[in-house]
DNA sequence: CGGCCACTTGAAAACCTTCAACCTATGTGG
DNA sequence: CCACATAGGTTGAAGGTTTTCAAGTGGCCG
C-alpha cells in the first residue's frame, strides 16, 4: 500500500469551544456552555496518516472533532491489535500525558480533525489547579486498565492475566511475597472475563500443573516473576 | 444469604491526604507530592456491603484506599455482569458523577476503606477550574465506553453491539438516517472484538438474515430502533 | 444434622477459529 | 482502454476450545 506515515506539521489556529463551529458539540452533552476551553485546531488527516506513534514521547492530548481514528496497539510478542477507536469527543494521547509515552499508535480510519488541547505537563503545576493534573493522571491510568488486554486471548492466558493484574493492582507481591487471597468466586472471575466459571475452574487448574502459579480455593501463591517474554526475535 | 445492604453512615473525618497514614499510596506513583487534595475518610465496609447502587443518583466519588469492590452491572435482559473491580487507588463513582446516576452496584468483596473526595458538582463550576469538570465528565464517559459491553457475549451480538456502539459515538441516526459508512476492515473489526475477520464476516451476514441491519461492503443500514428487549417476563 | 453455596469433574454439544480457495473492487501500468 | 496485481471480502469444511448439562464433593451455618 501506499499509506502516508507522514504527520504533517498541519496548519494550526487558535480557537476557541465558544466560537468553534463544531459548537462545542465535542464536548458532548454536557450540562455546562464551554468557556474557557481553548485548544489549538489542527487541520484535516487524511485517511491512512498516522496522529501518534506507540512509543513516541510527546503530552500533547488531542480532542477528536470528525472523523474515526483506530488505536493500534503492538504487543511484546510481536502481534498487532486494535486497542481501540477515536471518535467525535474522544480525548486521544492520554496515555503519553501520563506516562510520557504513548501506549498505541493512532491512525486515522476516515478524514480526521483535531483538536490540540492546551494542557500544561504533568508535575509543572502550571495549569489551573494541580488537582486537575492529578485527576487526569488518575483517570489515565485507570483507563488504561479497564481496556482489558485479555480480548482476544484463549481462557488460560485471560485467566492468567486476570491473576497477574489482580496481584498488581492489590499491591500483593512486596508484602506477602506472591501469596494472597482472591476474594472473588470462580463465577464472578468468569463474569468479569466473559467465561463460564467451570473454564474459570479448568484454567486455574491448568496454570497450577504448568507450575504458573498454584491454587487452593480461594488462596493463590504466584510463581517467581516469569514475565520478560518482551524483546524476543522470534516470528 | 444474609449480606448486609446497609450503607452505614459511615464514621467519617476529614482528612488531608499529606498526613493520612496511606502517606500518599492510594493516588499511585506519581510524580507529583500530595498537598492540596483532601479527602473525607469514611470507615471500613465489611465484606457484603454496598459502597453505591445502580440508578442511585449521587454525585459522590471515591476514592478506594484499601480492599477490593465488585463493580457489578445489571444488564437491560435481567442478566447480571460483573464490570469491573475497585482496586486500591481506582475512582469509584465517576458515572453518577457524570451522568447523575450510577451504572453499577459497588459491592465489598473485602474489607474496604474509601475516601470520599470533595469535587463540586458538574456544572456548579466551584471547583478551582471550570476545565477540571470538563476533563473529568469526558474520561468518566470514555471510561464507561471502553469498558466494553460485549464481554462476554457470542459473536453476532458482539458485533451488533459494535456497530451500535460506532453508529452512536460516530453521531450517525440524525443526520443520515441510520445509513453509513464503516471506515474499518473485517480484520480491524475482529482484531477490536477479539475475533477472526471471517466471523465477523459471518456474523454480518446473519444480522442482515434477521433483518438487523442491512450490509453492502462497508455500508451500513441500521433498521429501526429494535432495541427494548427490556422487561420482557421471559425466564 | 440438613441445607446451601462454592467448587470440581466428566461428557456431549455448540461455537469459533483455522486453513484454503475463490471472488470482487480498485488502482497501476502497458 | 484493457490486463494485471493487490487488498479486502466471502464461502466451505475440518479441527479445537469453550460452553452447557449433569452429577458429585466439601465447607460453613443455622
Amino acid at each position: 500500500m501506499h499509506r502516508k506515515r507522514t504527520v504533517r506539521t498541519l496548519s494550526i489556529a487558535e480557537t476557541d469551544c465558544g466560537t468553534c463551529p463544531s459548537g462545542g458539540r465535542c464536548w458532548g452533552e454536557l450540562r455546562v456552555p464551554i468557556e474557557n476551553v481553548r485548544g489549538r485546531r489542527a487541520a484535516v488527516l487524511e485517511r491512512g496518516e498516522l496522529l501518534l506513534r506507540q512509543g513516541e514521547s510527546t503530552g500533547t492530548v488531542y480532542l477528536v472533532v470528525n472523523g474515526c481514528l483506530i488505536l493500534r496497539e503492538n504487543l511484546a510478542n510481536g502481534t498487532q491489535r486494535v486497542a481501540g477507536l477515536g471518535m467525535p469527543g474522544d480525548l486521544v494521547g492520554l496515555e503519553g500525558y501520563a506516562h510520557g509515552r504513548h501506549a498505541y499508535t493512532a491512525q486515522a480510519a476516515t478524514e480526521v480533525s483535531v483538536c490540540r488541547l492546551n494542557v500544561a505537563a504533568p508535575g509543572s503545576g502550571q495549569s489551573s489547579a494541580a488537582l486537575l493534573e492529578r485527576l487526569l493522571l488518575k483517570y489515565a491510568m485507570q483507563l488504561e486498565r479497564t481496556a482489558a488486554p485479555w480480548s482476544g486471548l484463549p481462557a488460560l492466558e485471560r485467566v492468567a492475566a486476570f491473576i497477574e493484574n489482580y496481584a498488581s493492582r492489590a499491591q500483593v507481591r512486596r508484602a506477602t511475597e506472591g501469596l494472597f487471597s482472591l476474594p472473588l468466586t470462580r463465577a464472578d472471575i468468569g463474569s468479569y472475563l466473559g467465561l463460564a466459571p467451570e473454564t474459570v475452574v479448568r484454567a486455574l487448574g491448568q496454570l497450577s500443573e504448568e507450575g504458573r502459579l498454584s491454587v487452593r480455593g480461594r488462596t493463590v501463591r504466584l510463581s517467581e516473576a516469569v514475565e520478560p517474554a518482551s524483546a524476543s526475535p522470534a516470528a
